[in-house]
DNA sequence: TCTAGACTTCGGCAATAGCCGAAATTATTA
DNA sequence: TAATAATTTCGGCTATTGCCGAAGTCTAGA
């Protein structure tokens, strides 16, 4: 079995045991086919079934669908998303070592459709640049937005390693931010650096977390939006 | 959300996913209610059901169990283990950090209901002790199998800090060995220790396999038992 | 504004699940 | 060896699921 397959079964069991154990499963089996952004009538024709039944199931007009129906749907969705590239599953993959989508620590993550510029990204996010603007034009394929906090109660260093090291070229924003420069003495100690950091919990920004931006050439954002959840919309929004 | 109460949530979809994608759910099911060891009357009264329903699902009776049956089946493993200490709970919860079961490293595990000492546990095993014998009377707690050849792939030196960590007091047993050196090497760099190893899967040990287990003052014993399935059969049978 | 795409709603029907309870079988324990 | 406990089998009944297909709604794009 290699690595792979096995991260593909992780990733399904995963799945599959979510909508299994939820309260919900139809609303499950959309946030999860929301997530491969894979449309009803690609997935209905996939399993050869009407649109409509993935939307009956989706909608919770059936309350507790069967294993089965749940195996074919999750193996559906990942079938799918090999054809196309593996994309989402691939940027699962990334995370999936250190379980860091399972202990809240990573809220949020995803990998755009086309690259962008760190200025552009900034831009699109409302983003105010407060260090590395001659370092702007670099490319970002995706993000992840850790919650430092959890970070550090829950992950030793060689976990906050595995973090760095998978988010290579994304870029890496933390919440939960109370001064700047834990977040930014961790990545200091790593060989692998984010093209670009943003910092989002706080008015006030350290002037030790600027110059750490500087002397790793890292351009440093800050976004003051009151509210996490509004964050995750709006990254979301970025990558559908 | 407490550390505890995710490791409960992450051992609920792990036992529901594979239940949702099993060719066989009922068989799953039974898998899972016996390494929890608890009879299908234990459940079936938790679940105010008759036992025959449990029997119905797991015999295959009913194909495609629903996802409220699952979720029903599931929590009500983990609440009776809870109820009763939450032994199995805790055995999973020792080596879920490092995903050990899931990649196939840790092959089987468990428990004792009453530890064993060394020289006991070798006994019951039809294990040949080649060094330590003065040390087999300390006691012994569980047991992990683990395949070396998938440990060596696939942990870093910190999964391994891990793994050990999570066994001490419990016997570790390594199969797909050659010569035994390179456990042993990878034991001796770590600060905590197994009381006994046992090795598997060769005919001769090497001596520095010895001279290491000698240095290290652990029991080292050998099973030449044919095949992997049998070792995992035997051992599962002493903590049941 | 119109068209196309994505999704929803819902009636209807066949198939299957959920469960009871009785009787039988198998395994364990005293 | 006998008693007890655990499990299995199965008929039967009700409830729910799986799915089709038609019609409708909403959104995006030309």
């Amino acid at each position: 079995m290699s690595l792979q397959t096995t991260i593909r079964e992780r990733l399904a069991r995963r799945i599959a045991g979510e909508i299994a154990l939820s309260d919900h499963p139809g609303q499950t089996m959309r946030v999860w086919r929301e997530r491969f952004r894979i449309p009803q009538v690609v997935l209905a024709d996939h399993l050869n079934v009407s649109p409509s039944v993935i939307s009956d199931y989706e909608s919770g007009r059936r309350k507790s669908p069967s294993t089965s129906t749940i195996r074919r749907f999750v193996m559906a969705l990942l079938d799918i998303d090999e054809q196309e590239g593996g994309q989402v599953i691939s940027a699962f993959v990334r995370l999936m070592d250190v379980n860091l989508v399972d202990m809240n620590i990573v809220l949020s993550m995803g990998e755009f459709t086309a690259p962008m510029t760190a200025g552009e990204f900034c831009e699109r996010l409302g983003c105010e640049i407060l260090a590395g603007h001659e370092y702007l034009d670099r490319e970002v394929y995706g993000y992840s937005l850790v919650d430092i906090e959890s970070a550090v109660k829950e992950l030793g260093s060689d976990g906050f390693l595995k973090l760095f090291g998978a988010t290579t070229e994304w870029c890496l924003l933390f919440t939960g931010v109370a001064t700047g420069r834990a977040p930014m003495i961790a990545i200091r100690s790593q060989e692998f650096k984010p093209p670009l950091i943003i910092l989002h919990g706080t008015e006030h920004v350290d002037h030790l977390a600027l110059d750490l931006s500087m002397q790793m050439r890292i351009p440093l954002g800050l976004i003051k939006t009151d509210s996490t959840d509004t964050l995750v919309s709006r990254l979301e929004e970025l990558v559908s």
